[in-house]
DNA sequence: AAAAGAATGTAGCTATGGCTACATTGATGC
DNA sequence: GCATCAATGTAGCCATAGCTACATTCTTTT
């Protein structure tokens, strides 16, 4: 690019750089705990459905994530690459013992942020949307905090 | 495919679907919610750092975001496409008036978020990797019960 | 048993968000 | 003024996550 006379030019030297990146860490916790969120809910998904009607099956997670069914399928072999669940085609779905761990895991959690937002006061609806976003951000400390205010406020 | 024997079949006819749809709306908002969420992070750093030293370049949000530069410099187009930034090639990045709004309440809600965490006794550090990756998720309702809850405590 | 309809699967598109490797430009030092 | 190094830009790869359109298979109905 030659050099154009009209663009402002910058002369002073720079200014020094802040060279920390203590931040950082905190954005690259978030994007792995984004890697898990899916594995999670479709977990949750599945155990749910599963406990409802016996079975899980790829429109009825279409339907409950609010996806197509194109995405449900493409995200259940990923799922069962990564051992969660087991599928065959044409057939439900079902989770593996890990899978099991991960949904109840991820109940218990989901629970717990409900209730504690609910007991904040926050609108049952919006309780709800709010703690899909961020259970998948609530590490054990936070959410033993969350637990004991729970205990705290029917004590 | 053919019939296999050996492969179990259902014999019996498929349960009742269940048709509710409630949950989905829940998951449709959380994934609304992650994509404002980057122009959220990059607004706040970048004003962040135009606080500190008088602009926002490549590097210093790479280090900041924990990514490499190629990623800020796609991530700044697609900004500058939304309206949130404004970027000229090699020099500096600014927000727009857009961009600071987004800046100021997320940089806002960020703090409301970790001092609440704090509150109940959550460990600084690990307040602020929670915060980092709940406060995208935290909706007005959410954001005013924390606020009352502080208060509450400092009263 | 054949037709119709529902469910599932597949091909291929878009967008975001990471990365490495390499090219170019800008700033600094000699 | 030129060489060097840092910063920025570009090409192109991979994975996730959504979609529409179309093909196949299964289930149900007639």
């Amino acid at each position: 690019m030659a050099m154009n006379a009209a663009m402002p030019r910058k002369v002073t030297t720079r200014k020094p750089r802040p060279t920390s990146v203590a931040e950082a860490e905190e954005f690259r916790q978030t994007r792995e705990d984004h890697a898990s969120e899916t594995a999670e809910d479709y977990a949750e998904a599945i155990a749910d459905l599963t406990d409802a009607v016996g079975e899980a099956r790829v429109v009825d997670l279409a339907k409950r994530l609010g996806v197509t069914h194109v995405t449900v399928n493409r995200t259940i072999a990923r799922l069962q690459r990564d051992g969660i669940v087991t599928s065959q085609p044409y057939r439900a779905i079902f989770l593996t013992d890990k899978g099991r761990r991960v949904a109840s895991a991820s109940k218990q959690r989901h629970e717990i942020v409900v209730a504690f937002l609910r007991s904040l006061g926050v609108p049952d609806h919006v309780a709800r949307i709010d703690a899909e976003g961020m259970e998948h951000h609530v590490s054990p400390e936070t959410l033993a905090a969350f637990k004991a205010a729970l205990a705290a406020r029917n004590r």
